[in-house]
DNA sequence: CGTATGCAGGCATACGATTGCGTGAGGTTG
DNA sequence: CAACCTCACGCAATCGTATGCCTGCATACG
């Protein structure tokens, strides 16, 4: 038997109800309920008898009062609820990453919201709306078209606090977290040079996100400081999806000259080249090596395991929440936090 | 430059402040706000005049004037928010079902919450109370402790809609979406026997839940259909991870007479006890059979590919999600709906 | 004994939106 | 021309909570 099917089995319990039944105002209650809570020393919370909190504590379990969170938020300005925008809750990489958010947010007793923006400005922009219309505490953003000014025009105007997961944004009010990928994918791609004798590197990208570019500049990079010709056709483009890859590995396979390798920006499109191989009867390594990018789990239960770039989501989430909670508990720092978890290649068997 | 940064770029804009700036009282922005939404024939919407609400929405466009959700919640008792109980969304099979629903809810215009339970009786809890604080329009559970009584009371309590994910719910209130994981086991322990010659079947369990026991039932049932003794330590338990399975694997393969086949109840477990397998150097299915349970798409990249039991989890999360919508949009039956997603064998290597 | 001080708690308002009811202007009807 | 109706809109209460301000009482102090 829980208790909430003792008593106020109907109809809502409201703080007046449990005032009448404690025979005290309403405002009283109010003020227990908000006793454990160092709100402020101020103004609010004022003394009360030992007395009449017992009385009121008890009449709130005996009604099976809880407070309501919609007026609460409407009164005080606080909702007990942080927003996640992400592209796509499917992606591994970023489930991980929302996991950890979600449990550090349970801590601290807040709820999660969640949009999958599927990388679409139009969502990303909705989103923003959506922050508007309703308030929440704070916001863990994985922007991919947002622009520095836009997020920060929406700070200023819900006065929400914003955490985002990018490199790519600079601004003085919004702390970042970022894998610093540019860099990890020009070291990846040397390492496919100077330690396994490949020349022929093609890389597989998604434009037009500033991943995407980051990783695309240490590609070239790499190549470059190798002396290395990129052809044109070795640069090819996906969506972050496992099809994307099968798409682009067989334009690859279907070259006069192959690749000998493939940098895909992400494990899931990785998993798909190493799909697409398989189906023509490449094989991997030995016929074209594949690496990846991010370290989902599932790489390493595949066969061949997949080497990738790993990059550290639960930690990523942590920080992430961590530094929006400090803001939500009211930090303040002169200018935005940057804060780098770095990446880290891990060898297995693709190349 | 997005609209937002125009105008508005401090603080917040009311109605008030729309309706000043239009020169009518606010209750009238309201009214023009609520045309198109056919709320009712009734008495909140009076006739407006051409004049004013076009008046009004140009003031609403100027100010960047979005309705606080808030607010609305309180006065409405419509949060225009929906709650997700779910074991963890790291489980591949419920984002696909999560990520289906909150693309129904965001045609719906709703806003989705979601919460992880880790399988914990204690967080089943929290989160019913969770729902009391904060009012919700509709929640979708995937209960594997809450009882039926106590989802009811929790309807009765706060009105809120509840579809649920489970077939060992029955509810006149509640509706249900669930496949029939017991006939399913059932036939695919049959097909193990008759189109394999399997004999030696052990069984990976999640005992304490629902699902875990009908599936039990389903083994044991086939096992005994075919006259088929089942040694008592062939029925093993995990807790639907990898990493449980890999210990239940390694349990058995130490046995004296190792099963020559393995059902798992989940296709994490059964990876799980692929991976011992191969750490063991015993061959799938060679050696040992491996069927899993969901049909997670890590199972058709493994190699070898995993038989599986396969569930439609967008199908699930489509209907549960369909269900709860019309039930937010006021359906009433007589009695509870019950929706049948059929389960389907696939078979791939790893049998 | 009269006034200052501190404690406990009540009163009333605000948060932003919805909605029942009232009202004035203009038009219609007998 | 008076009675009445309709249209278009304003007024004010309400949802449940938080909090500034005020009051009543008891104790202490000069």
């Amino acid at each position: 038997m829980s208790k909430l099917s003792q008593d106020a089995a109907s109809g809502k319990v409201t703080m007046r109800d449990v005032a009448r039944h404690a025979r005290v105002a309403q405002s009283t209650v109010s003020r227990v309920l908000s006793i454990g809570k160092g709100t402020n020393g101020g103004n609010g919370s004022v003394a009360i008898s030992q007395d009449t909190v017992q009385r009121v504590q008890e009449s709130i379990r005996e009604l099976g009062y809880f407070p309501n969170l919609a007026a609460r938020s409407l009164r005080g300005q606080k909702t007990q609820m942080i927003a996640v925008m992400i592209a796509d809750i499917s992606n591994p990489y970023y489930h991980q990453m929302v996991r950890r958010i979600q449990d550090v947010a349970n801590e601290h007793r807040y709820d999660v919201l969640i949009s999958n923006t599927d990388h679409l400005q139009e969502n990303e922009q909705r989103f923003v709306e959506g922050i508007i219309r309703r308030p929440v505490d704070g916001v863990i953003l994985v922007p991919y078209h947002l622009s520095s000014s836009e997020i920060e025009a929406l700070m200023r105007r819900t006065g929400v606090a914003v955490v985002a997961l990018g490199q790519h944004l600079h601004s003085d009010l919004i702390d970042t977290v970022y894998a610093d990928d540019g860099t990890a994918t020009r070291e990846a791609v040397t390492w496919l040079i100077r330690e396994r004798g490949h020349k022929q590197i093609a890389f597989l990208g998604v434009p037009h996100t500033a991943p995407g570019k980051r990783r695309e500049q240490g590609y070239l990079q790499a190549m470059n400081d190798a002396h290395l010709l990129v052809p044109h056709e070795f640069v090819t483009s996906g969506d972050f999806s496992i099809e994307s890859g099968e798409r682009a590995m067989a334009q690859l396979l279907n070259l006069a000259t192959p690749p000998t390798a493939v940098f895909a920006c992400n494990d899931l499109m990785a998993l798909g080249c190493m799909a697409e191989a398989r189906v023509r009867h490449k094989r991997v390594p030995e016929d074209v090596a594949v690496i990846g990018f991010d370290n989902v789990p599932e790489g390493t239960r595949h066969q061949p395991g997949l080497t990738t770039v790993a990059q550290f989501p639960n930690e990523m989430g942590e920080r992430l929440a961590g530094a929006l909670f400090e803001r939500i508990g009211g930090l303040k720092v002169a200018s935005a936090r940057r804060f780098h978890v770095p990446c880290k290649l891990i060898v297995r068997e693709s190349t």
